[in-house]
DNA sequence: AAACCACCATGAACCAATTCACATAAAAAC
DNA sequence: GTTTTTATGTGAATTGGTTCATGGTGGTTT
């Protein structure tokens, strides 16, 4: 009952640190815990699967996932990462039609889920919420619309500094060395990312790797130099 | 004034029959039309740029517009067209943040302008609109995610069968022929719905043109064999 | 220690689609 | 009704990136 407890009080910080939440009072965030379970799920298992029906919508509480979508002939596009704090599955939640991408968790991870009935709920009940969700599939969409034209007007050496960029953004911090990673990201994932093979990222990332421009670290972690966002921009 | 009345009534209707304003009654409607204005555009003209500060969102009442986005090295890409009773604009205005494309008429058109504040005052009067507004935007998410999909997975025959299909179910019309376009698309525009360049576009067309698959009717009108979106399901 | 697995490295062959360079046809402008 | 522009048609050369093949590395399992 005490872990519970601790349980509780934790996910109640998250909530209000979490974008789709904040702004909510104590009470309000109860309300929202009362109706949410919490998921455990083990490393490298899928939570959906694009064209599953949606039932449910999630934040992380603890660990990663990644959004990604696999083609026919098995190549795979990801999408995205998810971290502690950021919610996923309101389309298919929002609208009633099936999932748009695959989720799968890379690390174990725990989940808040919030099923769809109350989820519609708490949007009545909260229309902070309503504005909050908007502005987060505007962010979707602004971030979609962005990769689609990276895919349509530029070359991969391009798309591939543009996505290191945004990595270090969200991953990557200063040191004296240039900016580092600190997660692991392999070549494939990478390759995956900017819709491409793993081969030609490889290649490219040799050619900035003789140019100084990338320092490999070990342990799958790199250093990026700033110059090399330059390209990006 | 009649002249004037007339009009407010057109645009009454056609608001009802709107995606997002479908649903409110006439005296709810009418509150939009008085906060609403009508802007006229001449043809090829451009209502707004990407990377424009957006204050207002439009309905198209007459007229038809293109969604596009021109890159760097002055590549195109079109995101879609826009008919009457279609919205758009809303991005920017709900997020404050600049526009996500280029508008651009491809006919003169009459537009219904609603300001930034008016609209964000109807979603606080009418939550259903704002239910609304999100499935447009899950629309919009789905087929912006569909389109990258294709564009990363596909080859251009394939993507551009399935934007024959596309275009078909929004203006084609069944025949004994087979499925006939009442408008004209140029092979360029095509080729920049596809995000690909006009000269395969030609020649993938004529394949399927030898193969029986298409009829070329003149005028910019094509004639579609249904067994085409086969080789795109 | 041996076997295994996931990841990294690299060159050769190949290919889809672009680019370039024209020719032709049709539509619009004068 | 002639000129100008815009759209279509088509081959040859080029290219950016994939695919294939093969080998190396480092860590993990048995």
């Amino acid at each position: 009952m005490l872990q519970t407890n601790n349980n509780k009080l934790a996910i109640l910080n998250l909530l209000s640190g979490s974008f789709l939440f904040s702004g909510l009072d104590r009470a309000e965030l109860e309300k929202i815990t009362d109706f949410a379970k919490v998921q455990h799920v083990p490393a490298k298992s899928t939570v959906f699967f694009k064209g599953d029906q949606g039932n449910s919508m999630f934040i992380v509480i603890s660990g990663r996932l990644k959004v990604q979508n696999i083609s026919e002939d098995g190549k795979t596009l990801i999408l995205g990462f998810l971290e502690p704090k950021s919610s996923f599955g309101e389309i298919a939640v929002l609208d009633g039609k099936p999932r748009t991408a695959t989720v799968i968790s890379v690390k174990p991870c725990e989940l808040l889920v919030i099923e769809r009935s109350s989820f519609l709920h708490f949007l009545e009940m909260f229309p902070a919420v309503s504005i909050k969700l908007m502005n987060v599939l505007c962010q979707m969409l602004r971030s979609t619309d962005d990769f689609l034209e990276g895919m349509v007007f530029l070359n991969l050496p391009t798309r591939l500094a543009k996505m290191l960029h945004l990595l270090s953004i969200k991953y990557g911090a200063k040191t004296d060395r240039g900016i580092e990673f600190d997660i692991k990201i392999s070549q494939s994932d990478l390759a995956n990312l900017v819709g491409s093979s793993r081969e030609s990222v490889n290649k490219q990332l040799k050619v900035w790797e003789d140019e100084g421009l990338i320092i490999y670290l070990g342990e799958g972690k790199l250093c990026v130099d700033e110059k090399l966002f330059r390209v990006a921009e």
